[in-house]
DNA sequence: GGCATCGGTGAACGGTGTTCACAGAGTTGA
DNA sequence: TCAACTCTGTGAACACCGTTCACCGATGCC
């Protein structure tokens, strides 16, 4: 069964060490100190040899940030199992509260992932191949194109979107569509306006920049409370889209 | 006049070089390019001779931090000049607009100041003394502050948001009416709600994540025209505020 | 003028990423 | 079985890096 050959198996085994002590290095001191010197010193090995198994360090370090991005969906996949799977609401908040509570858990693992330019980790992004966020990204895809599938849309409202950001949205629109059918949902880009996307759109950036703003202490005053304060958010966002505010 | 002696005078001089070459650095090849030997070598000095200037390279990134926290003061100001100073309206626009512009044309300042943890970029943030970002946060706080002076806030709403909140939000209302006083413009607490404190909250959350999100690329699609998205955005937060939306 | 202070030097220490020739173990095929 | 080959790791080396320290010359002050 095991088709593996003795060297494949101790390479794999040593590469999951390499990235395990990557991690723990960024997370205890911050990406600085992820060297590869540093790690080679823990593995009982030397610099050098890490190179038979990553470019460079630039190349480690974007490894690290797709295993990063796999590791927190599968964080957020498992806050959702003790959620019934009909109250969408429920799932929306635990996934979006999730994400906080990680990103303050793991500041420097969210900087990295979600706050580095393409000069200090690669090109990444969805322009082109291989977006960082991407194991992530669907995610949160599946829990938004939930939401969709879940509650019929007031009405056509999609000309209360821009005419300029109907080609952008439309894009997505069907990137929301194809990870809810692929999920087995069969569902119609025509449950979905333009205004909808736009107002997902909108989500993540709401949430995407209260975290932010949370991890990096960025706010314009010291927020004492901040936790009501993304509740209060969350429900304000869920109740644009025609949901009630649920407690905590 | 000039009562400083020549020593000072050159120090002064050497100085402003070293935050130039420095800032050139952070501008061309990023921070990790930031080198003390890289700024000594371009200034036709040694490395030590900084130690007589900074306590050390993480000192002066610090310093480097607020002087583009200035400049982008100065820039989002020279911005202003040429609106009229009862449009405020058109004020808020060219303040975001600008705060935008000047990201994406300097995202590693960016990443820097408004990017940055607290092990990477020493103590900052508004937790204690010497906020990163407080020149910076003057220039929105007073364009936020107009706003309200001029308006008359639709009326007491202050029980929209929840309890947990005012503390914090009351602290934020003070600072925002100081600012606004201190600019000469004489204004009560009451003119401004506890909701549109919040509002403003929100607002800075949405065009930080917008911003963000943008110079890092980690919009959840391709966004070819983020442009007219950032518009929008505005035109939404202000209209939500009781403006019209405006022509760009 | 004497003297303290300040700004800069050069050497040194320990650390870094990266390259390269080399060695040894694992694998493969005749 | 054994030679050939591939893969993983080594040690030395190079060019950088931040930081410390003794030293030195010019500047400024009394």
């Amino acid at each position: 069964m095991t088709e593996a050959t003795r060297r494949e198996r101790l390479r794999a085994e040593t590469d999951r060490e390499i990235r395990r002590q990557a991690r723990a290095l960024l997370v205890e001191h911050g990406r600085d100190a992820v060297t590869l010197r540093a790690i080679a010193r823990e593995l009982g090995i030397t610099a050098p040899a890490l190179y038979r198994y990553y470019d460079s360090r630039e190349d480690l370090l974007h490894h690290l940030a797709d295993d990063i991005c796999t590791d927190l969906a599968v964080e957020l996949n498992a806050g959702l199992v003790d959620i019934p799977p009909d109250d969408v609401t429920a799932q929306v908040y635990a996934v979006c509260r999730g994400f906080r509570r990680w990103a303050l858990a793991h500041p420097q693992e969210f900087a990295l992932v979600f706050a580095s330019t393409e000069t200090t980790l690669g090109t990444c992004g969805p322009d082109g191949r291989s977006q960082v966020g991407d194991q992530f990204g669907r995610v949160f895809l599946e829990v938004a194109g939930k939401l969709i599938a879940s509650h019929p849309m007031p009405h056509d409202r999609g000309d209360r979107v821009p005419a300029e950001l109907h080609a952008d949205l439309e894009v997505f629109q069907q990137v929301l569509v194809d990870t809810v059918n692929q999920r087995g949902v069969a569902v119609d880009t025509g449950v979905l306006d333009l205004y909808a996307v736009y107002h997902i759109t909108q989500s993540w950036v709401r949430i995407y920049g209260h975290v932010a703003l949370e991890v990096f202490g960025r706010f314009p005053f010291a927020v004492a409370n901040p936790e009501p304060m993304y509740d209060s958010m969350l429900a304000e966002i869920l109740g644009e889209m025609g949901f009630p505010t649920p407690p905590p």
